[in-house]
DNA sequence: ATAGCCTTGAAG
DNA sequence: CTTCAAGGCTAT
């Protein structure tokens, strides 16, 4: 029963041990002048972080009455792919960078600590300062590293910072975490701490014990502090609004998705603009850059490229009009499987402006690029197959000519696709949702091509089943890379 | 590895 | 001097 739950520690690379206490030791009598100067900020950057307003990009008058009459069932979601925690270091430099621009809109911030502290008192002021866990609900001791937490979870984060743990969980990234069963998964635990604003940078790299934790750490804690009171805010204002899933446990599922089949490790920061009406320009705007690099594609900039397609799709998803009224595990089920396949279409879409029948790259030319970004072999033997298929891809969409309602048309589609094979969670409600969409494309077309191309819709859908084959297949052979490498140069 | 209790030290 | 939140220690 609880099995699924369990996780294990799969990787400790910091073996404690007296030499290291030494050398900590001595790195901090020597260091503590240079710890303290950090510089705070020197770059120009980007725009603070805007919270999701709720913009319709379309009416969908038939939908959202067929949902109002309807009551839906939860279910319980499973997945199979298992869930990592990202380095510690790479969690700390998100976080630094975090630190630089509330620095940068906010310089005053350290004068600001007014404000917690009336917040804080009024609390702390009741006789009874026993105050539940945040993590698992345990009698808490008071704030530790951000976050009012018991000695256990004070702990748990503590060592798992120090000694740089990574956790993997068996089951779905969901398990509960009280106090009964907080030591049953160590990756749901960790994800908790981090998504309830637990903070990496207040534990001590020198160890130095007592004292008080730095303002410019300090500023995280009002900043996570914030975030939840707005989160919970709305919440209570509007129960439909309730954001599905933790943007950082979100984006951990699926980096460790596109690291696994991109196989590659570096550290990106990831900014989007993005613009509700033009979805396909932001999409081809993070691909343009790509265009004519003379030299071999380079790992980190498909990466960014990945990730910023990612950034853009789950901006999208949450914008579209029917994201509130779907049950939160469908939600969370729909971004965690459909990512591929829409940036799969979009970079499919933009090779087929770039190319006409003539131009678009042989079969043989394709192959020689991908020898070329694996540096001489060709990891799979299913190569040969995944090109060709690829190409053929490309040639359909060309042939097609996809406007751009029907591109939009066709990503809704591909996203709320219900899929049968998958009974893990229950879809029923993509079933209408797809045949109001249908309908939809079903009247556009007809309105723009006439009478005459009634057999496009078909066409349409033969797309989606490709796309979705196609994503499925690139994603578990680990060629995701390969449609970036078909962008002219 | 976990978690309860102890020691520490800067800020108020 | 007291508070509070860091790290340390150690029985389980």
């Amino acid at each position: 029963m609880f099995s699924h739950e369990s996780t294990s520690m799969i990787a400790n690379n910091c073996p404690e041990d007296l030499f290291k206490k030494i050398k900590l030791k001595n790195y901090h009598a020597n260091q503590h002048v240079n710890e303290f100067n950090d510089p705070m900020e020197l770059d120009s950057g980007d725009e603070s972080t805007c919270e999701s307003s709720p913009i319709e990009i379309e009416d969908d008058s038939v939908f959202e009455n067929y949902y109002s009459k309807k009551e839906t069932q939860a279910t319980n979601s499973t997945s199979n792919s298992s869930l990592i925690t990202p380095h510690i270091d790479e969690l700390q430099h998100k976080e630094k960078e975090l630190v630089k621009s509330l620095y940068k809109f906010d310089p005053s911030s350290e004068l600001d600590q007014s404000s917690i502290e009336n917040g804080t008192k009024s609390i702390c002021h009741q006789k009874k300062p026993t105050r539940p866990c945040e993590v698992c609900n345990d009698r808490a001791t008071g704030v530790h590293y951000g976050l009012t937490t018991c000695e256990g979870c004070k702990g748990f984060f503590k060592r798992t910072v120090q000694n740089k743990k990574i956790y993997r969980c068996i089951g779905n990234g969901s398990c509960q975490i009280d106090k009964l069963r907080r030591k049953r998964c160590q990756y749901c635990r960790f994800t908790k701490c981090l998504a309830k604003g637990m903070v990496i940078g207040a534990v001590r790299f020198d160890r130095t014990p007592g004292g008080r934790t730095p303002a410019n750490i300090a500023v995280l804690y009002r900043y996570n502090k914030e975030k939840n009171e707005s989160q919970t805010r709305e919440d209570f204002a509007n129960l439909l609004e309730d954001i599905i899933i933790s943007d950082s446990e979100l984006k951990i599922n699926i980096e460790n998705q596109l690291n696994q089949s991109l196989a590659m490790n570096s550290n990106i920061k990831v900014t989007h603009n993005f613009d509700q009406l033009s979805i396909l320009d932001t999409l081809f705007n993070h691909l343009k850059p790509l265009i004519h690099i003379r030299t071999r594609l380079p790992d980190e900039l498909i990466k960014q490229t990945s990730r910023l397609l990612v950034d853009s799709f789950i901006s999208w998803y949450r914008s579209l009009s029917f994201y509130s009224l779907l049950k939160k595990d469908l939600n969370q089920f729909i971004l965690n499987t459909r990512w591929s396949k829409f940036i799969l279409l979009a970079t499919c879409q933009f090779l087929s402006t770039q190319y006409n029948h003539m131009t678009l790259p042989s079969y043989e030319k394709c192959l020689q690029r991908v020898v070329e970004y694996q540096q001489g072999q060709l990891n799979s033997s299913k190569a040969y197959e995944i090109v060709a298929k690829l190409l053929h891809f490309i040639l359909h969409l060309i042939n097609l000519r996809l406007t751009n309602t029907e591109f939009m048309l066709l990503s809704i589609l591909i996203v709320i696709r219900y899929d049968e094979s998958n009974s893990t969670i229950n879809q029923k409600d993509l079933i209408s949702l797809e045949q109001v969409y249908l309908k939809k494309l079903k009247k556009y077309q007809n309105d723009i091509f006439g009478s005459k191309e009634s057999f496009r819709l078909d066409q349409l859908l033969h797309t989606r089943e490709q796309v979705t084959y196609l994503a499925t297949l690139l994603l578990k052979e680990s060629y995701f890379f390969l449609p970036y490498l078909l962008i002219p140069y």
